[in-house]
DNA sequence: CCAATTGCCGAAACCGGTTTCGGAAATGAG
DNA sequence: CTCATTTCCGAAACCGGTTTCGGCAATTGG
């Protein structure tokens, strides 16, 4: 009679599963013994500590954790809210991420709730519900913007989180990131190392903290070369194949136009070759190129987009293990890391067969 | 001193959250009335029902699903367990997968959790502990293979599931999945009507349940345009470029080539694009192509993939509403939809400028 | 040798919900 | 008007854990 609306045949407890009571039975101790004894309280014998130990492993115990949350209001488990739309580049990456961390989080018996956005105001929302409604104990943020309405919100609701990417503010911070500056400084050197003496850089998205390190690496690259700065070759916002291409023509034909190009992003590089298709020059000689990211797509233009590699997969990993070390206490200032991107050198990139000069008169002669 | 090991400043309630207690309390009601109330059960009256509902909206009373979860057993949580490396195809439409999932979810106050595996068998065991663990009340099953071990577990188990794709045992199988074999039917019509005789099939992997339907829509495409059947011409197992490129070079050195290629699969019909530059075929013209997917890559080439586009953000959207009606109760052979693809003409399909004959004659001088 | 600690564990309260059970009040039948 | 049903709600048990509190035994200090 009194039954809920929506019954299905579910409700009970689960025959097979052995509870912590059953556990400190069959133990001859106390289910607060057992709880203490697991969770490394220091009034346990080391003598009991290793039987509790002992018998919940032959018993296979595994405590629920969302009936530890309803005391401890952490429920093991990793939040990520992914932008979608925020920009193509994003998603070729997203399930070697999503591996990488979920690999980490099973590792210590975590889990991973993921949610999405259309927006950076929606994402900020979309944690809030996930954090009010306990869905998550904390947050890996990809895609750090220089300035982070996520990071605003978790700080002020102390949250701990960790980001993909570092920030302007690093105060109660921790992250993990790649050294996208001493990739664009070692393309610019590599390139220069060819005999490149213009080397123009195409900039990804400007609100990303990521742009601003990017462009400080060229810059370094081209002071170590011993090259001049030519702010006609700086340009920027270019995330997918159309932004390149444009790009690319907008370059290629200034007056001094350059003969080698450096990409903060793979996908805006892509519209170089087709850019060049267009024109009828051949990149690798008659433009080289080098871009960052290491996307699958660039093994299958010709020649194969030279790019320095990211290992989206390991970030993933050890953002996990940063984040689950980060909700268990540890001082955000001890979990910053930084890892290189492995430079690809597949071809695009290659000695410049035509000055600037003739690089620019081979052009008008050409759209002619 | 009695202190655990790894003590955060967490543990406490919250200040702000307003439990059922305090809501009870509010109304001056016990909490067994309001809880009761809330969920529906007959025995409250309507009155009091709208009472509680309206003092639950204005003091913003959410329960904890966790909460709940350790007497109901369930948590208001989706799975959904990823294979990587699977195969490509897969990737690009994570995104948006995900993004029709969670918008679902949320929209009925679900969260989704998110696991990876790299092998089938991998895939079980993970969706076995997060069944175990309870982290997830059904799941979502994307891949349907026509024998798959995650349905056998999941069926054992008792345990709701929507399959993305239709499978060979529909005992107890809710789905939804897209007419792939009526886009394979239509794409050989739509050939067969610009004059095409000899239309080639290429199918992706032939695990996957929906292989032996794109396949049987060929057939059924041929037999409506009153065309032969030429076994010569069916081809397999492409899910990538370069498999797409070998089958295309495989066909067009056949005696009598076809003029037209029908794939199950964009990215391997993009492989088509890369023979077709190697021996110097001009795509659309010399060689039409049909594809199915819709990739955003499609796009991107020239002259742009004529594919049957799946809205996968869609599809996520409404698995997602179908699982939540499953874990609700309703029967699976009342959740069973399908959908069809959008066909997007885009220029890679038109009619024949050569016969099969003129082709390889032109191939024969042509690698000579 | 006695008092004060310390080490170790059990009893019980608690977390935030759900569900069972029983009883008072209202309703209907005769 | 009485008695049997309903209708509707509260008290209390319960879910599977964690944490507080207190007590006994063994140790230490003087």
């Amino acid at each position: 009679m009194t039954k809920a609306i929506h019954d299905h045949e579910e409700g009970r407890a689960q025959p097979g599963r052995v509870t912590i009571t059953a556990l400190s039975a069959a133990l001859g101790l106390s289910k607060s013994t057992v709880s203490r004894a697991l969770n490394g309280y220091p009034d346990i014998s080391e003598r009991t500590r290793l039987r509790v130990r002992r018998g919940a492993e032959t018993m296979g115990y595994r405590p629920l954790s969302h009936a530890q949350a309803i005391r401890t209001g952490r429920v093991r488990a990793l939040g990520l809210v992914v932008q979608i739309g925020d920009h193509d580049a994003q998603r070729p990456f997203l399930a070697d991420f999503l591996a990488g961390i979920s690999v980490a989080a099973s590792a210590e018996g975590w889990t991973l709730t993921v949610a999405t956005a259309d927006s950076e105001a929606d994402a900020v929302r979309t944690m809030e519900q996930l954090v009010e409604d306990r869905k998550a104990d904390g947050f890996i943020l990809p895609r750090t913007l220089s300035h982070d309405a996520r990071v605003a919100l978790l700080r002020a609701r102390d949250v701990p989180f960790v980001m993909f990417g570092r920030t302007a503010d690093p105060e109660g911070c921790a992250w993990f990131d790649m050294l996208g500056e001493e990739a664009m400084r070692d393309a610019v050197l590599h390139l220069a190392g060819l005999g490149h003496r213009r080397i123009a850089f195409v900039n990804g998205g400007t609100a990303y903290n990521y742009s601003r390190l990017r462009l400080q690496g060229y810059r370094e690259g081209l002071a170590q070369a011993g090259l001049p700065e030519d702010l006609a070759l700086i340009r920027g916002g270019a995330l997918n194949t159309a932004d390149g291409t444009r790009e690319t023509l907008a370059l290629l034909t200034l007056a001094e136009p350059p003969t080698a190009v450096v990409f903060a992003v793979d996908h805006a590089a892509l519209g170089l070759y087709r850019a060049c298709a267009g024109l009828g020059l051949a990149v690798g000689r008659d433009v080289s190129v080098i871009s960052y990211d290491g996307v699958p797509d660039g093994a299958h233009v010709e020649p194969p987009l030279s790019s320095f590699t990211v290992d989206t997969r390991a970030a993933g990993q050890r953002l996990a293990e940063l984040l689950i070390a980060r909700i268990r206490g540890a001082a955000p200032e001890t979990l910053r890391e930084t890892a290189r991107a492995a430079f690809a050198d597949r071809g695009s990139a290659g000695p410049p067969r035509l000055s600037s000069e003739a690089l620019s008169k081979r052009l008008a002669t050409a759209t002619t």
